[in-house]
Formats: structure tokens, C-alpha cells, sequence
DNA sequence: GTCTATATTGCGATAGAC
DNA sequence: GTCTATCGCAATATAGAC
């Protein structure tokens, strides 16, 4: 319990550490149990030890992972208790989160294409948690008459939320063959709020 | 040379008829080529005699699935010579063809996800066709005063696809979360439509 | 061309010393 | 708790018989 647990933390979280970018880079079968231990400086039999198995580093790392972001849309948007605003800050923290934790969208696009056993415990409750708020959100929007009264929540919400996702889905590689990366990347959160704004508000932005 | 060639093809063939969905369902690595060549009714070592190898047959069977996919849509939109029509069609046509070949978009989630040795020499080139050709018929029906002046094509095509893929992309499993499968995937195109045009455009649509 | 048999590599998990 | 050594398994690729 020297200066080591100053710049380090145990053995467990320096493996949960490690494994993340692994994980997320590699994922689950390309990244080694070998790999990760060397990397957070312990002994590959460590990962059984503390998490009884590679699955259990994987599941333990996803859910750390999933609960950053939900603690942050969960902070974004219970500042606003607007609903349209609740609607902008979603578009643009989902841009400010994925540019921040570019690991992220990695994990959700793997567990998508590739789903691991972690996927229906882990991923399906947070991802229908955080559905369901921007679904409510439209809701009361179309209630309070700000959006075109008929719209449909559901419809709404995965439109928007198509938009926000897509670009980071498809990754850094096909961002170059739809946009310049830089500059036009910037421009799309107020391209998607203006898109969708003159599609069903019934107030202009 | 009997009655096997009417049903059958040669190994060959029908190597690359097994892997195909073996390889959209599991990936690359999950794929072993045991499980392809007894799906196929082959020999395990015929794969290196035909293809050079694993990753051979892989690239063979990815540079086929994205001939089917542009063939599709080089005809779809070269039969509408109105810019606007060929918008409408790239929407519809999308959901046509994922929903009549739903391996396509796996294999397409998984190279963004975990790009193989592929991705450079043939994702690429084929998608890079299919946005420009997009990214032409906005800048053709703004230039005509379709859509508002001062559209960004880039811009546009990338939301346009976003809405066109997403619900793809995140697969079956999560289009419960969002959606009821069956009737709201129906009315997805036209939502997108109506998005988009009312959005954008400048006439009604 | 097609097969069997095998060489080689790398993985996760674990037993047992310390 | 942490280490070394190793077991058992599954993968691709290939040599060589037919």
C-alpha cells in the first residue's frame, strides 16, 4: 500500500483497465487473456481469479462502461426539464460523449453485429432505458403541441436517433468516404436538430 | 459429371454458397473453415486449393455479396432520371434489399466493427460508388431547385443514409427496444421520406 | 482434384508451489 | 494473493497418398 496506490489501483481494476481498449479495439475473441494481464501488469491466471473467467473481465467491463454513459445522459438530461431541450441535449451530448469515449460506440457496434452472452443481461437494459427517456421526451413534446400532434414517439425517437448514432457506427473509416472528418463533422449535430425540426415541429428552431 | 451438376455446382460453388452465411452469422473468426467445407459437403483442404486460403474464400464471398448489392442498385437508380425519384428510390430500394438479403448488412456491420485485410480493397471501392451516386442526385435536385438552396450534399446523404441503415445496422435484437418489428418497420421508409422532405425540400412532397 | 493425417500455433483455464 | 508450468482443446495449413 505504497506510492503504487497512488498511480495504481489493485490488480482487478488495472485488468478492467487494461481490457477495456483491448476489448473494445480487439474484441472479445482477438483480445487475449494473455494480452490484457501483460498489459496491466499482472498474471493471466489473475483474470479467473478475481472474475472466474474472460467472460466475466468482458461483462464486468462492458457494465462500467454502460453505466459512464448512463450516468451522463442521465445528468444531461434531468437538467432540462424542457422537453425540447431535452431532445437537443440529447443529439449533442451523445456527439460529446462518443468524441470523448471513442471506445464506446465500438463496444455497442460489436455487441450489435456480434452479440456475446453479456448482451441480454447488460446491454438490452440500458440501451431500453435510454429509449425509453428520449421516447418520453417526444411524447410530451407532441403533447405540449412544440411537435406536429400525430407524430409517433417511436418512429421519432429511432429517426433521431439513427442520426445521432449513425456516423460513429460506421466508424472513423467510412467517415471519409461521406464526409471531410473534420469540419463537416462539427456542422452535424445542427444539421440533424435543423433536419428534424422542420420535419415535424410545429415551431420553427 | 451425373446429376449432381443440376442441383450442385462444383466445389467451388458451393464452398462459396455455405461460407456466405456462415460467415454473415459468426465473422471471420468464429467461421472455421471445417464447419464451411462440411456445410459445402467438402473436403476441409479444398479451400486452400481454391482460394489460397481462409481469408481467400472470405474475400471471394464479400466481393460477391457487394457485386449483388451495387447491381441492385445501379439499376434501380439509373431507371429514375429525376434526382428526386432516385432519392426516393435509394430510401426504398435500401429497405428491399436488406429485408430480402438480410446476411448483406452483417457483413457490412462487422467489417465497420472489425475490419478485416478486406475492407481497404473492396468495402471501400463499393461504397464509395454507392455514396457518390447519392451525394450526385442531391446536388443535381438542389442545382434544379428541388431541394433548398444551399444544401449541403454531403450533409444530406450522410442523414439520408444514417436513416436508411441504422435500424439495419443495429439488427433485429435491438429493433425490439425501439419498435414493434412487424407494422412500424413498414412505415419506416415513409417516415424517413417525410422527414427528409419536409425537412429539405422545397415542394412537398 | 480429392482425400487423410499431421504439423504448428495459439487459446483459456487450472493445479500447485510460494 | 501471486506466480510458473502445463493441460486440453480447436484452429489453419500442408504434405503426400490415391
Amino acid at each position: 500500500m505504497g506510492r503504487e496506490t497512488i498511480l495504481e489501483d489493485g490488480v482487478k481494476e488495472r485488468l478492467m483497465a487494461s481490457a477495456r481498449p483491448l476489448f473494445a479495439e480487439r474484441g472479445f475473441d482477438r483480445a487475449s487473456v494473455r494480452d490484457i494481464a501483460r498489459e496491466a501488469g499482472a498474471n493471466p491466471a489473475a483474470v479467473s481469479y478475481y472474475f472466474g473467467g474472460k467472460e466475466g473481465l468482458y461483462r464486468a467491463v462492458l457494465e462500467d462502461a454502460w453505466a459512464e454513459l448512463e450516468r451522463h445522459f442521465g445528468a444531461l438530461m434531468s437538467e432540462c426539464p424542457e422537453p425540447m431541450a431535452k431532445i437537443e441535449s440529447f443529439v449533442r451530448g451523445l456527439f460529446a460523449f462518443h468524441a470523448a469515449n471513442p471506445y464506446m460506440i465500438r463496444f455497442i457496434n460489436r455487441e450489435m453485429a456480434d452479440p456475446t452472452p453479456c448482451f441480454e443481461a447488460v446491454i438490452i437494459p440500458h440501451v431500453t432505458r435510454v429509449a425509453g427517456a428520449l421516447r418520453a421526451a417526444l411524447a410530451e413534446a407532441t403533447e405540449r403541441g412544440d411537435l406536429e400532434k400525430g407524430t409517433d414517439p417511436a418512429l421519432a425517437a429511432v429517426l433521431l436517433a439513427s442520426m445521432s448514432n449513425y456516423i460513429f457506427l460506421v466508424g472513423p473509416v467510412a467517415r471519409r468516404v461521406f464526409l471531410d472528418p473534420g469540419p463537416s463533422l462539427q456542422k452535424l449535430p445542427d444539421a440533424i436538430l435543423s433536419l428534424f425540426m422542420k420535419g415535424v415541429s410545429c415551431r420553427e428552431a
